[in-house]
RNA sequence: GCGCCCAUAGUUCAGUCGGAUAGAACAACCGCCUUCUAAGCGGUAGGUCGCAGGUUCGAUUCCUGCUGGGCGCGCCA
């Protein structure tokens, strides 16, 4: 089942449908692997076996019965395949408006529906590591993408603000503190400082642990404290988040959930899926080695009781249609637990819940932890991105006004750190290399971000903006370097589904690396031949063309836009 | 031991609801700045798609086994 997202693509898949023996919407409709195949391809594989005839005549059949219609010229068979070749002019009005009007993703495929997205969750008191990049921008993207679908998306920050780790920063804090001025870096050194000694004296945990208990009994002086560490922590978080152009629409800690976990115990305990087990609370799971733990045998509660808590929260408010959890590979197993616990409880919507996990970033080809210390900072490598743009543009556009150069190397820096991490699938584990993360040429963020730039500084040059196809002859557009630039453009709405559908903001990111090389191909010939440039001569001609660069640039934009990338109009 | 994930060019990665000659980028080599920004474009070279079976008209894609690597497996999150 699939369903088309361009006229062409619905037109191509009727006209073979119309054979008789499959709907059209069970019909993929491809790019043939070479454009002088055609524009688009339908094999006839399943048709052919329903009718049982073989592919090739079936094919054959559906070709020679073909009549042009408003949007397809022609039909030819190549083998198993119907290859259609498309009405340049009908295609190229669609695609340019689309892209002019952003309309060419299907906006109103979300209508009425709610996905919520839990994605970034650090945990308070501690560094924003590089590490955290990953889930960070893919929760984003993923966000945006939606978003750009016509989903309601709510984007929530379920910050690790609560449990026994907190009691054991609480417990740094009586022994070394205090520490003026306080900052996460601060926080994160005392962390960092009572895991080394917890290892040399073991009754230490068992001093976190008391913390915690009093926190969680509301003692007033251990509020205040952790009150403090999570204020201080906020404002350092929210610094990043503003780079990197996140604003979440809830930030609701596991803390916010804590009234609401003594009855959802008693709730549990009633129904009857708890049980004891050396003491602590647990509830056996079908085909689950391991119970899920839901209180401690000192009668804290746990980061498993806290999702519970907040699952029903976001079902009581939002009644989601999907319900994400951007979270590392190494928590599939809790995810798999509490799913399974939230549809033990009666929960329909449990098989709405989703972990959409992702692989690690590693340093020096080992896991990164901030409990080790071993961390590279997001914040540092953002500076160091900013260093190696900013020098750049010193070489290539020196006359670039200072201001602008410093915010420019800001949105280009961080796009090639954010590009690099959503550019490959989420299961991949990555490497970290500073080269390889601030790549600027090449398949990345800035490769795409100059590709935009080059548009606009064309805009720029003819004067007026295109704002729509009024007057515009597209006859004009009659180079088949065009053609493959609008060819690519009528695979936009196809690849946002798709990265939407599978919660992989690669395939976004992929499809504009082959938008931007198909532009620069086109701008290029322009290069040898001034005849060709967008700006050339012929009025007519050069209107066509301009739209047709408007729609690309449009279309960067709004890629970009869904990957969480700036895109400047000029670098 | 059990579970989950990964394996494609020297390197980093696409392609995998089975389908037409497996694609980019980086690195190497050769070209293109009187050029709308060369952060670009063209070309050459580089592949037994980890191994072995199986299903199928057809497998890099699905199934099984194996090898190699990663992660996880009750009181952290």
């Amino acid at each position: 089942m699939a369903t088309h997202h361009t006229p062409l693509h619905r037109a191509a898949a009727e006209a073979v449908a119309a054979h008789g023996g499959i709907a059209a919407t069970d019909l993929k409709v491809e790019a043939p692997p070479r454009p002088e195949l055609g524009d688009l391809a339908v094999g006839c594989f399943a048709i052919a076996k329903a009718r049982k005839q073989s592919p090739a005549e079936v094919a054959g059949a559906i070709a020679a019965a073909f009549r042009p219609t408003e949007l397809l010229a022609s039909a030819t068979a190549a083998g198993p395949f119907v290859n259609f070749r498309a009405q340049r002019d009908a295609t190229y009005r669609w695609v340019i408006d689309g892209a002019l009007r952003g309309r060419l993703v299907p906006g109103e495929l979300g209508a009425g529906k709610t996905i919520c997205i839990d994605y970034g969750s650090p945990n308070i008191s501690k560094h924003l590591a590089y590490h955290h990049i990953r889930g960070t921008t893919i929760g984003h993207a993923l966000a945006q993408t939606f978003r750009a679908l016509g989903y309601r998306v709510v984007g929530i920050n379920f910050l690790g603000d609560w449990g026994t780790t907190h009691g054991m920063l609480l417990a740094a804090w009586a022994r070394w503190g205090p520490v003026e001025p306080l900052d996460v870096t601060a926080l994160n050194a005392l962390y960092v400082r009572f895991n080394a000694a917890m290892k040399q004296d073991p009754a230490l945990e068992q001093e976190g642990r008391a913390w915690f208990k009093r926190l969680e009994a509301g003692d007033p002086d251990a509020r205040a404290l952790w009150q403090r560490f999570r204020d201080v922590s906020w404002a350092e978080f929210q610094g990043v988040y503003d780079i990197l152009g996140i604003d979440y629409d809830e930030v609701r800690g596991e803390s916010a959930y804590e009234p609401d976990l003594p009855p959802l115990l008693d709730r549990l305990a009633a129904s009857g899926l708890t049980s004891e087990s050396q003491g602590a609370l647990v509830v056996e799971l079908p085909d689950e080695k391991t119970p899920i733990l839901l209180r401690t045998r000192d009668g804290t509660t746990l980061y498993a009781t806290r999702d519970v808590a907040a699952a029903e929260y976001r079902w009581a408010n939002f009644h989601f249609t999907r319900s994400l959890y951007v979270v590392d590979r190494g928590q599939a197993l809790h995810f798999r637990q509490l799913f399974k616990l939230l549809g033990r409880m009666g929960h329909a919507w449990a098989d709405r819940c989703e972990h959409v996990q992702y692989g690690l970033v590693k340093i020096n080809n080992q896991r990164s932890a901030s409990r080790l210390g071993n961390v590279v900072l997001m914040r540092d490598v953002f500076a160091i991105a900013e260093t190696m743009v900013k020098d750049l543009i010193a070489q290539i556009n020196p006359e670039m006004p200072p201001g602008r150069v410093a915010e420019v190397a800001r949105q280009v820096g961080i796009g090639a750190i954010v590009f690099a991490n959503l550019a490959p699938q989420r299961d991949k584990d990555v490497d970290f290399d500073i080269d390889h993360a601030v790549s600027l040429e090449g398949d990345s963020g800035p490769y795409l971000q100059y590709s935009h730039a080059r548009c606009a500084s064309i805009a720029r040059k003819a004067g007026a903006a295109v704002t729509g196809l009024d007057g515009v002859d597209l006859g004009r557009l009659a180079h088949d370097a065009e053609w493959a630039v609008a060819r690519r453009l009528l695979e936009f709405p196809d690849a946002v589904v798709r990265a939407a559908d599978a919660c992989e903001p690669h395939v976004i990111a992929h499809y504009l690396l082959g938008l931007a090389a198909e532009f620069s191909r086109w701008y290029t010939l322009g290069n040898g031949d001034a005849a060709l440039r967008v700006l050339c001569e012929d009025a007519a001609t050069r209107r066509a063309r301009l739209a047709l660069t408007a729609a690309v640039q449009a279309t960067l934009r709004d890629g970009l836009g869904m990957l969480g990338i700036a895109a400047p109009d000029e670098m």
